[in-house]
DNA sequence: TAATTTTACGCAATCGTTCCCGACTAAAAC
DNA sequence: GTTTTAGTCGGGAACGATTGCGTAAAATTA
């Protein structure tokens, strides 16, 4: 595979035919005879011939790579997406190229143009939380790249989007807090312009409204960038507990956000769930034996993750153009555990 | 990138001169002259020409990406290192493609088949736990794919090595549960051939046995699959629990295993560190928020990650081969928290 | 037996790029 | 005035594999 490197031409000198016989008996072609075709396949055999995929990839256009962008792999629904992805592509003989963003423009950007420049087949993206303009990810789809976004995506172009129901989801966890008794209900989010906090956002304030109350804009905290940076999530906490009105249960809007503001109460020593309820979006696989048990909006990652390349490589392996696109919507799972009863 | 394709062809004919002179131009040679150079540049960037990688790897022999097999993207200590193997392989222009074995060796030794014929520069791999033949491996180091070994190693093959001080941690470990007063310390472990397993198992006894007392075989339990099925580990703690002498504390020497323990702990109702210590290996990011917090042995992945890729990545660019080869040991770090201390 | 079809294989172009050889012009050296 | 010598550029063969087309020889048919 290396410095040997058998190739087609090896065996055909061997053995005194054309490469074009080579090649054809190898893909067991009806125009060369079965002997001829014994003859090779031996003889690839005894030289350990194995194809050289490049010169496919080449000739072919393809290179059955595809590759996929999230702002962290060491984030538990991120990699459990991921995993989706994979266990789909393994299977057909895609090869699945990772990029992280790291919650950067910039990064995501370079990312894609290194990406692009490497011959992927096709992109699984959701975008950075820095992630505003799509104009990179536009130029890719226009000159012929097939996308799939997830989680956070984009609609500015017609593709395949695979996601959650953002609005029910907060409005179920938020309904879940008032249900409990909870007053003032703060909410940390991501950046403004991201569809999930969009949509997410949208279905808290329904809930307050639902509820008679009005909805405070000083109780939603937005950390632009996800709260990767972890003196981001607690400058915003901080703020949240200095309020006039303090609030006495907090909703997280994603993942490192949620669990960033257990850290940050449980350092402050504000008591969960009496002082302060807590809820959140989380994949993380120990909520459950977190100190208190943690109440979960669950996504179903690996499902989403298995989704989008099932609907990227349709794209992909079409003849024609596609040009229905489906707009996945997948259900959450609101798991109730100890941080939001307050009675107990 | 996928219909255009512009080519250096296309610049050559829109401008009137040959393929040679663009790509000459294109790479800054010094016998174009700076006018044809500026011709060519302002050309490329109209016609939005981008390079075809796949054409470059063909005539080159070198595909810049690598590969990395881990069992699992969904562990945090493998994430980590995988992020930490990105962070450089980025900047070096290098893809990283992954591939979960999913602890099983046919998945393993496919993988690698796939990858191996997908052209790859070089390998990093952790061994799947059921691992105990290396042929697949030897096989492609021998056709001269460069290979790094991290965590689970072999030391078959003459080649870069990466991991941790195995030995000595859990050597730590297993002396902290004893100067904490636990007596009979259970071992909870991964597949009997592995070399962290080999290592650790190696520390833990050492520890028993520096303190005077004798290794009990009953008390280590080896979980062939690494607790990726939970009902392995489950069998395992039910057969330590139901010991004629019940273990009062229970050192896991694996990630999953170490979780595992504390999910069938909390299962159980039995109380920690009370009626049984428990401590592992663990990268988990939450062990400091779980109910006990939980006491720890954390490996430096992140670092892991990068210096396997930077030893990789010193083989694949080397002009000459390399015949050095480092066994790099990292320390670890043991986290004291409570689920080890019994007294409080 | 002659004409036709089938079988089995080789030639050469192609994919996009690089790079080894020339080759040509104009200025410099003899 | 002839020869060197830079300075520029083009032709064409690679890299490994596929494939349309052409064509011998063998087999079939008339």
């Amino acid at each position: 595979m290396k410095f040997e490197a058998v190739t087609i031409k090896d065996i055909a000198r061997e053995l005194g035919i054309s490469t074009s016989t080579v090649s054809r008996a190898l893909r067991d072609s009806y125009e060369i005879s079965a002997e001829t075709k014994r003859i090779v396949l031996e003889c690839a055999e005894k030289l350990h011939y194995t194809p050289n995929p490049i010169a496919l990839s080449l000739k072919e256009k393809r290179s059955r790579s595809i590759a996929v962008v999230v702002c962290e792999i060491a984030n538990s629904f991120f990699s459990q997406v991921i995993n989706g992805i994979e266990s789909i592509a393994y299977n057909k003989g895609y090869n699945v190229i990772i990029s992280q963003s790291h919650e950067s423009f910039e990064r995501e950007v370079t990312d894609l143009q290194f990406l692009a420049s490497r011959s992927i087949d096709g992109l699984i993206i959701s975008v950075s939380s820095e992630t505003e303009n799509m104009e990179h990810l536009k130029k890719l789809f226009y000159k012929g790249l097939p996308i799939v976004f997830f989680d956070r995506v984009s609609e500015e172009m017609d593709t395949h989007l695979v996601m959650v129901d953002n609005f029910n989801s907060a409005y179920k966890a938020t309904v879940h807090l008032i249900e409990n008794g909870y007053k003032t209900i703060a909410c940390l989010t991501n950046s403004a312009h991201l569809s999930i906090t969009k949509e997410r956002i949208a279905g808290y304030k329904k809930a307050i409204e639902d509820s008679g109350e009005l909805v405070n804009e000083d109780l939603i905290k937005y950390c632009n960038h996800g709260g990767v940076h972890a003196d981001e999530t607690e400058k915003a906490m901080n703020e949240l507990i200095n309020l006039e009105k303090r609030p006495d249960a907090i909703i997280g809007l994603s993942d490192k956000l949620t669990t960033g503001a257990l850290r940050f109460l449980q350092k402050q020593g504000i008591s969960i769930p009496k002082e302060m309820g807590l809820i959140g979006f989380s994949n993380g696989e120990f909520t459950e034996f977190l100190n208190p048990s943690l109440s979960i909006i669950r996504q179903p990652a690996f499902k989403m993750g298995q989704t989008a390349i099932e609907l990227l490589l349709a794209v992909i392996e079409s003849k024609r153009p596609v040009q229905e696109f489906t707009r996945c919507v997948l259900e959450t799972e609101l798991i109730v555990r100890d941080s939001t009863s307050r009675n107990k």
